[in-house]
DNA sequence: AGCGAAGGACGGGAGAGCAAACCTTTTACG
DNA sequence: CGTAAAAGGTTTGCTCTCCCGTCCTTCGCT
């Protein structure tokens, strides 16, 4: 009985359905925020893309014509045209209330996902991922003087070390997840000391991952999150 | 470019959104499963249920049929009436081909919830929770002899673990790999000193987490969780 | 010049979900 | 004992989303 009142909260909470139209903007939306579709980059014909999403074209369009309003995607007409990622993107809106008043959750799932990938990807990442994940960081080091590039190019390595455990959930958590920090550190200065301290953590995550040594890089990436996490602490309420 | 193609297979991937129906089947029916709805239970009333969930009493009803004729509910009318979880359950169902197939993904979903779960709860636990968290351990020492008993009892301690995080989103991942789980292991005997060696680890999980030591509690549920791992790894393909 | 590939627009139809009733059964309580 | 209350069961109709197919418009390439 006891039990049944404790987890009522959570058996009987609200069901939330997504739409097919409103997960597409989200997903595409998504990946143009961070990146993981580069200002410029031409997605595939409406067509083709309605198929490998699994859904209608005129849904799909519902969509298109959305992200189009909100300035990230534009499109050109007749042979040669296409769906274009904007160039440069629109900026980045504040956080809302709602997104803030979320914030605990929200650091408290990306660390769950990011310790998951850190301690599968030491165990699974092979030699060529390895290197992959190297230039990452090395192109982090190129990117210290704008928050912004950084930022993205931040994305691509923690994403590549989830692509690296050879697991697609863990790859959509983690897109999902850094999508729900973005929203919540945009507009956050970063001075470069901090980043560049950042990307020394980076490269130990990196070196315990080489050695396969899962608890090392478990610690790692705990450090590296309570920087982000400090920082939200300071500035939000409720830290 | 090189990243957009890579990332084209996660980014495109077909969005499956769920109906309101489909997702209260498995809510409902995870909560069952699991036993965090005990066998006898008695749901809220309809009325009650359906604003609760944020659907329409008829969808509810869809749902509420569905479970009904898989033999997990079962409903009386008039006053004093109500819906109520069956008792005894109806036999679980072995593992679709699908669900075997994606063992070793759900695994590792498993593996980041778990983890993140007990670093969250090392620091974050409280006197009272850690006394619950007791008690379900002691509870599961009584239950080594019946697989079925053990399986719930070791549910609810885990599902225990992430509510004393007070994170409500963690609350739920658990419960949803805790159900994709027990999917895949409800048809595994498991031997009485299997299960009392998994005790053990628990109580060692535990040690960790009222120390707020994270890195050990991260390290001692690793090493629960590999128990599992093999097991599944020994008997399915692809291991 | 015109073919073909791309976005753009329209309309019908199927199904999910919602809302608001009303019916039937049962029992607790006055 | 009778009735009101509380529960599940039923019906109806509307709305909105989504799918499907078709046709139109633009415009680079041959």
């Amino acid at each position: 009985m006891t039990e049944a009142v404790l987890s009522a909260s959570t058996v009987f909470a609200p069901v939330r359905s997504q739409t097919a139209f409103e997960e597409t903007v989200e997903r595409l939306g998504t990946a143009i925020k961070l990146g993981l579709l580069p200002p410029g980059a031409r997605l595939p014909a409406e067509r083709e893309l309605c198929s490998r999403l699994g859904i209608a074209r005129s849904t799909l369009r519902q969509a298109l014509t959305a992200l189009g309003q909100s300035g990230h995607v534009h499109a050109t007409r007749g042979r040669g045209g296409g769906t274009f990622v904007a160039d440069p993107l629109p900026p980045a809106e504040p956080p809302s209330a709602e997104v803030r008043a979320r914030w605990r959750e929200t650091c408290d799932e990306r660390l769950a996902v990011e310790l998951g990938v850190a301690v599968l990807a030491a165990e699974r990442a092979d030699a060529s991922a390895l290197q992959r994940l190297d230039e990452l960081v090395e192109a982090l080091d190129d990117s210290l003087e704008d928050f912004g590039s950084y930022r993205q190019a931040d994305i691509r390595l923690h994403v590549g070390l989830a692509q690296a455990t050879g697991s697609p959930p863990l790859v959509h958590a983690m897109t999902g997840v850094q999508g729900a920090m973005t929203d919540l550190i945009a507009y956050i200065a970063h001075p470069r000391e901090v980043l560049a301290s950042s990307n020394e953590q980076h490269r130990r995550i990196l070196a315990a991952v080489r050695e396969g040594d899962a608890p090392r890089a478990s610690r790692a990436m705990t450090e590296h999150l309570q920087g982000t996490e400090r920082v939200l602490a300071g500035l939000l309420p409720g830290g």
